[in-house]
DNA sequence: CTGTGCATGGGAACCATTCTCACTTGCAGG
DNA sequence: CCTGCAAGTGAGAATGGTTCCCATGCACAG
């Protein structure tokens, strides 16, 4: 059964601050930053909570971190995301969806999925000099 | 410099009897099996060499973890892997290229660079009953 | 043959994530 | 309101893949 604490409902909040992904790290820093205290452990749990719900998108970046960000579309999309700020864009794609469904069919594979994100430096970050700005 | 050791050579030879992508781990053991002495610290050193080379393709599996493949063709490319058997297919994908390169210049991030694999079961699989036949 | 400096190995260091477990606390039912 | 207890929490330890460190090894040009 899911209760309702009060580190879920900081939590919650956090992630609606933000358009941005963030790993669960930044995450935690920001709720110790809003003035609450949830421990990192419980910043993972209720992650991998909402990520079943499907309340959360989730990816991985180049090193390999999870990166969450609150969802808004249900539906099956992509994301170009700033590898600097982790501003992201919301891709529909349906070149990619068409070049998926065509490459398995022609090869005979069946019941096919993809991943497919795209990674950059948004203009901003390019302007500030290539500096990581992210605020610790 | 690239100095040709008993080491590197070990390497390529157990990449070039397989097909299918292998963790650093596997690999650092198929050489042990193969009566190799190599280092496991090596083992990845090299990868990360011919990862850079464009000799062998990577890809991080649901876990995050690396796996790497000889690669033949030397151009970017992606692929197309069976969930099952793990029987994979190389991709040209001008598409996906082109798709990229166009959304992150309309939304002015620069230096974009993506991700894309698909995974889908392969025909063979499918007629076999669609049962996993992976070994552990 | 020999010197130079890239390569190696193995164990420590790193780091994101998960686990452990004693301690809280939401909340349904008295 | 109490109260019990299972779900939730947190601090730190454990995990596991990957990288770093550095003394030693060895490929290869001269």
């Amino acid at each position: 059964m899911q209760r309702m604490t009060r580190q879920r409902a900081a939590v919650s909040e956090v992630l609606a601050d933000t358009e941005d992904f963030r790993s669960a790290q930044q995450l935690h820093d920001m709720l110790r930053e809003a003035g609450h205290s949830v421990g990192l452990a419980t910043v993972y749990r209720t992650m991998q909570t909402l990520a079943e719900n499907g309340d959360v998108d989730v990816l991985r970046n180049a090193e390999g971190e999870s990166l969450f960000r609150r969802c808004r579309k249900q539906v099956h999309h992509h994301h170009l995301v700033c590898r600097i700020c982790g501003r992201t864009v919301e891709l529909d794609a349906g070149v990619v969806e068409h070049w998926a469904a065509d490459v398995g069919q022609s090869h005979g594979f069946v019941d096919v999925e993809h991943t497919a994100e795209l990674f950059g430096t948004c203009a901003e970050c390019m302007a500030a000099g290539a500096v990581d700005t992210r605020d610790a």
